[in-house]
DNA sequence: CACAGATCCTAACACTCGTTAGTTTTTTTT
DNA sequence: AAAAAAAACTAACGAGTGTTAGGATCTGTG
């Protein structure tokens, strides 16, 4: 049993799974081989599997990583008693510095999940959907509340997720406007359109 | 010189982008096979090759088609004398209403163009950027005719795309909300964010 | 130093991929 | 009905896929 140095191993694991990420990124999850992979990390194709099981696995690793991460800001979120306005803004916040520090990660994780095998797609679905639905529920709260505009809390939600997504592409631009002023405005837009 | 049955050739050839179009769209370019085409067209994967060239020209031809709508309505766009704020509506209307009707070939071509061939691929981006760029300046000239709220225009073109491109989550969902309540909402939601 | 275990390598297997060649069948034209 | 054209088929190519087997090498502990 191997778990007196399990540091190491999972320090090369890691290395292995970023270095995968910016390839799946780059090129997509299918297009990015066992042997791109092991040529970036410097070291032959079938030596990966040392460290990993499958290339199925470094997707379910990435992928499950972010999931949990917004969902358990959300659930910070949910704990507080903020305003509904706040909430939102806070969880508009965290969603574009995840896809401002964490780039690569949440793009495959909001393109690359439909390559996860069995049972680990559907489990993601699930997720999914199940904080969708809670973001709903705030915004149908604060709906109620007289807090925010009568708007379809799912569209809303759709609109905020959908744009955020969407930074992708500024990632992958010449940057002619700062990730300062990315947020700002993208925050400005995005609240002032929930406001009454 | 085959011409004259150019009608019959080019019927074949559209069902053949149609089917590839749905098994893009599921599977992704890459995962969708020759094989897995000619399948569901009823033929064998070598037949295909009597109506098209590659597997990349069914990609471009799709890529192409849309952004060449989108480009021909933006010329209609900048030709009206509308205000800023009417224009970007029927913008917005114009990409709700092809996301809507024609789900499958722009979600390809939002999705998958990375996979086009040079120098196509480069074409395509080329394309792509003037175009924001001129929904960039339409908002530009509305911020110093003042007749919307100071926002980045970068940033408010990203945001618009981006979360119009999300409609293609409701498509896959079991809508519960009706594609006019959404259209209708997001809108609402964008059109909002815009005024002063 | 010697042993153990972790990690690497080479070689290969069993597929699948897009595409081409060559032939046969179907459709259209004369 | 004969000839020509279009479109289908079978078979195969060369290349690339994820993964496994088995052995070599490196690393750290006793």
């Amino acid at each position: 049993m191997s778990k007196i140095q399990s540091k190491k191993n999972s320090t090369k694991k890691e290395i292995i799974i970023e270095k995968a990420a910016k390839l799946f990124r780059e090129k997509g999850f299918g297009a990015a081989s066992m042997r791109d992979i092991a040529e970036t990390v410097g070291v032959e194709a079938a030596s990966l599997y040392n460290h990993i099981q499958s290339k199925a696995e470094i997707l379910q690793a990435i992928c499950f990583k972010v999931a949990n991460e917004f969902i358990s800001q959300l659930d910070e979120v949910e704990r507080s008693n903020e305003p509904t306005l706040k909430k939102m803004e806070t969880i508009i916040r965290v969603h574009i510095r995840m896809m401002l520090d964490q780039y690569e990660h949440v793009y495959i994780s909001d393109h690359e999940w439909r390559h996860l095998p069995e049972p680990y797609l559907s489990n993601f679905l699930n997720q999914r959907r199940s904080y969708r639905k809670r973001l709903s529920d705030i915004i149908e709260e604060g709906i109620q509340k007289n807090e925010i505009k009568n708007i379809e809390p799912y569209v809303a939600v759709l609109t905020i997720l959908s744009a955020i997504s969407g930074i992708e592409s500024w990632h992958r631009s010449r940057k002619t406007t700062s990730a300062e002023t990315l947020e700002a405005n993208m925050v400005k837009y995005l609240i002032e359109g929930l406001k009454k």
